[in-house]
DNA sequence: GTCGTTAATGTAAGCCTTTACATTAGATCG
DNA sequence: CGATCTAATGTAAAGGCTTACATTAACGAC
């Protein structure tokens, strides 16, 4: 006749306090649906037996499990950190939990990371750039998924996104650089096949050259993968061509630092012998030597936005409504005056 | 008469294949329990109807949710995310799912996100660190949650851990130190009230000192919060001191680039004037200038092996074993010889 | 042929909440 | 005071899967 320790379901709650399973659920979901007086009774019966909802059950009762998923590149480097945390804050802040998945930049791995999270029945998704096979959208429609993309703005495009436009951003640092008098331009760069921010900034790139009367195919451009490692040897090759560049665009800070390093190693000064720009403005940029000079990007603020847009449209059934943030030069150590030929 | 496109459920594909809902399930779950020609048709019924298993109702019967919760001080730096990258491939590979939380090293903080990620149902905790109160040991004990520790192995605590030991590994940077022959000491670390690992790897030079006859009440330490910002103020309080220290150890990597940033700033030059070490050996330490000399953790696979522990453990319902994991040294750039006096 | 054994499959009882709808009790008003 | 309305609460029906247990089939051993 001892007392069964099973943990307490809702409806020992109910009994507890003298209502129905009926009230104390709404207790739970919409407190001002009930007499304060019952709700106090309930929440003392909550606490007396220590009763906590029980997950599966709520999932499949209310069919949302408040899980929204994002999936991202990588989170090896600090890239997308940032932004991360600022989303997953914002997203507690209104009882929602953030279910992360990473992809290694493969298009394959994150068309599985996708079914996965919505297998696991994510309510709706965050998704870096917008570039992907349009099947995937498909599914994400019939499966009744909203998902909204961030890191890149495009109001051409036909999903909402939450991001800034990389083509301009990219275009802002091209000027500041031609400005400086430099002709031999290179970049350092993801590859553009499936990564439509690093498409757009090799665009910026190309059309600032255009407008300052360049050849926009005299840009000299490796693609690689990101990583400090790879952006110090995509440098070497580089600098090692028969006509070095005298400045040097990088896809994102991280490659930018390699490339640092690696002219460093090379007794390469910089940015007397050859600037380096980056993109991102993450942590590593301030602490390279020379710091570098970058493309700030405002991580927080992005991911902050993109979680309110998630649950307002959650909530309201809405369609979201993109939104554009600014980007900013980060002017630093790393761009000099181009040499004198 | 229009066909309903309701999305399939397990009865659906029972039908069309014409087994009971029992095969179906088998099938998904335990697939060599069922024969092959049958779990043929079974396959082939899921793929015509398209049927992906409804999340909710199977966690609510099967009472798991084939997620496992890590709960991080924080994202932001790239401390942990390289471990947790890990984690989370190695957990993929088992069919589980992460959930992070992270806590900004907030004691109070963690307690909730732990609560929240139990109530959501987390099959298994990662947790940083034994320092923490015992009512949350009792909670998870109570609410049958397993979890491991890790980022420290303790052969003195009560649970298990996946990690190294944090006192030897800066004991062996101690060493090396000393060896430089520097007397004058200072650490900038994190607050040790609250973190076992700051508190241990403080442990640690104290005791190298004592071995090496000086007094470890001696070694000048300033407590922060781990941030760039908040290295770089350390170090300069403690070059303006009376006596400023020829060689500061940092809690982290992260206070160490920042300290050696602001001895730049200083015109200090490192190592010649004062040597500043770190540890972790994250991506920013070989990018400072110059690289800084710091003890490396093997982040990638602690977090391997955690995922590895972590499903044997439920799979099997074991007890888990603790596991150490070898540090070493990385001398680079910013150790040298005691200035002479 | 019969029995025991094992492998494959089926039956059906949960699992615990949410929520549409029904009911009841007060409050308001003509 | 009866009718109407609203707020608070109750009733009970899903919701889709897992799994203990039951059943059946197949195969050898005797």
């Amino acid at each position: 006749m001892t007392q069964q320790h099973a943990t307490p379901t809702l409806h020992d709650v109910a009994a507890h306090a003298g209502v129905s399973t009926a009230t104390v659920s709404r207790c739970l979901n919409f407190p001002d649906k009930v007499a304060p007086s019952t709700r106090d009774r309930v929440q003392k019966a909550i606490a007396a037996l220590g009763y906590s909802p029980n997950f599966g059950a709520s999932v499949m009762a209310a069919r949302r499990t408040k899980t929204i998923g994002a999936i991202i590149p990588t989170m090896d480097n600090a890239i997308f950190a940032r932004g991360l945390q600022a989303f997953q804050e914002e997203l507690r802040l209104h009882g929602y939990t953030m279910l992360v998945a990473s992809t290694s930049y493969q298009p394959a791995q994150e068309e599985e990371q996708i079914r996965a999270l919505v297998a696991r029945g994510a309510d709706a998704l965050l998704l870096i750039g917008h570039a992907r096979a349009p099947e995937i959208y498909q599914f994400l429609e019939a499966q009744g998924v909203p998902s909204l993309v961030t890191w890149a703005y495009d109001t051409n495009a036909p999903r909402p996104s939450v991001g800034f436009d990389n083509a301009a951003a990219m275009g802002m640092m091209a000027k500041a650089v031609l400005a400086q008098g430099h002709r031999q331009l290179a970049l350092i760069s993801a590859s553009s096949a499936s990564n439509d921010r690093a498409k757009e900034r090799l665009a910026g790139i190309k059309s600032a050259m255009q407008a300052n009367g360049l050849d926009p195919d005299a840009l000299d451009v490796v693609e690689t993968t990101y990583s400090i490692e790879n952006g110090a040897s995509a440098l070497a090759e580089l600098m090692t061509r028969p006509t070095p560049p005298t400045a040097v665009f990088c896809g994102n800070d991280v490659l930018a630092v390699g490339a640092l390093r690696q002219a460093q190693d090379m007794q390469i000064n910089v940015p007397k012998d050859v600037s380096i720009v980056g993109f991102d403005d993450i942590e590593l940029a301030q602490v390279a030597y020379p710091p570098l000079t970058t493309v700030h990007v405002p991580h927080r603020e992005m991911g902050r936005r993109a979680a309110q847009i998630l649950v307002q449209a959650l909530k309201d059934g809405q369609e979201m409504t993109s939104l554009a943030l600014e980007t900013n030069l980060v002017m630093r150590g790393t761009l000099g005056p181009a040499p004198a030929p």
